[in-house]
DNA sequence: AGAAAAAGGTGGTCTGACCACTTGGATTCT
DNA sequence: AGAATCCAAGTGGTCAGACCACCTTTTTCT
């Protein structure tokens, strides 16, 4: 009974619920979509009050990672989903300093990212065919996305989109202009014929290009 | 009245709730560690149940965003203290490649921190007295930590952090060898010294050093 | 004055009661 | 029989009230 409190001793008996619910997700394999226990259920089958579990919900809710829906139940969501920015960005937006690291941090990732893939020459024929063909429905976060993605850190990429979701709700989507574009396909060529110094050269052309827009949109703020 | 419902249309009171609370933190100028109205309070004040307040709090808990002390009341805590991947890696990081991408991620932190020091030329003399004059309390991360510290990210920082408590969950924590400390002191003059060498040098020895120990202890995994 | 006890405030939790909404099966109509 | 309707059960959303445990402050007792 009550294995809420005796696996994780922590005090809050809520505490103890997402710890359940984690171990229920592994245990039973439940996947994005997937439905999880009613309340009143999960509060009977863990001994605590449904207050409890709607406390842990609500909790996992604002996170993104669950979602539940009137009428019907509580289901697991897609974790990539997160809105956790929405979240931090209302509590965190008056820190320009925060906002700096943001960049550095996201420009660290994206940097080690090509690194890796140089290093190890990954295969990004697919990217440079995507861009190449490319009609305008191609968004620039989705590019970078997928370098990261060929990098094969799915870590960073998750702390890159949640950094990325910072400085979009800040920033604004960034445009792919026919210029960045053009230097894009460069850095992947450059990544392909293991030419350090194209991938290189191209990179910063890209941050200069996209200092000079961001630096115009920050006009605004 | 009812502020709540009134303003953000949202169906969840707690959600209203939560943002009444971003508006009241920053229209009464509260900075972190000053105290919220009281659950009671604040359930009478907006007209919504106290279990609503409740939820609105307990998810903000949960994001780090806010600190809770029985019989003392709830207090706002450091905004850039979220323990955002902390959450994101009790629910995600579970297999063997996710540890790889917590180690691979974790070098990347570091790597950076270097090069920003090296190439901003920050002061490190602090930290090689500190080495230097250790008399063995100093800890792996304490040395790591103050180097990342030094490099000014404090994103950069806390994610090093959350990696790092992960690794040394599964790993186990770092010692410091003689050894170790000569090639650390290596390091540290050579950024003082703008020898890149140096310290690239001293970096992957460090690193070897480290992955022999590793290796051994994941024997016992 | 100092120590001990009581009172008041605060978070932590549970219970029970409604409400609003969705769903699916039973009922009714054609 | 088939289709449209209805209704009961299940689920989340919210509230009110009751205790408990804990901390601080005040009062009381010595």
């Amino acid at each position: 009974m009550s294995k809420v409190n005796s696996l994780h001793s922590q005090s809050k008996v809520y505490i103890g619920i997402v710890h359940q619910l984690r171990d229920m997700i592994s245990k039973d394999g439940l996947k994005q979509g997937d439905k999880i226990p009613s309340e009143r259920e999960l509060s009977e089958r863990l001994n605590v009050g449904r207050s409890s579990v709607r406390e842990a919900f609500r909790a996992l809710e604002l996170l993104g990672l669950i979602e539940t829906r009137r009428g019907e139940g509580t289901f697991l969501r897609d974790f990539r989903d997160h809105h956790l920015i929405d979240l931090l960005g209302m509590f965190i937006l008056q820190d320009q300093k925060a906002q700096d690291d943001v960049k550095c941090t996201k420009t660290m990732i994206e940097k080690e990212a090509l690194r890796t893939i140089f290093c190890q020459k990954l295969d990004v024929s697919g990217l440079i065919t995507k861009v190449a063909e490319n009609k305008g429905t191609l968004t620039w976060r989705e590019i970078v996305e997928d370098i990261i993605l060929v990098s094969n850190n799915y870590l960073s990429h998750r702390i890159w989109n949640v950094l990325n979701d910072y400085e979009t709700l800040i920033i604004g989507e960034k445009k792919i202009t026919p210029e960045i574009k053009e230097k894009l396909l460069n850095l992947l060529q450059g990544l392909e014929k293991q030419d350090k110094e194209t991938v290189q050269t191209a990179y910063k052309q890209i941050s200069e290009i996209s200092d000079r827009e961001l630096t115009n949109s920050n006009i605004f703020l």
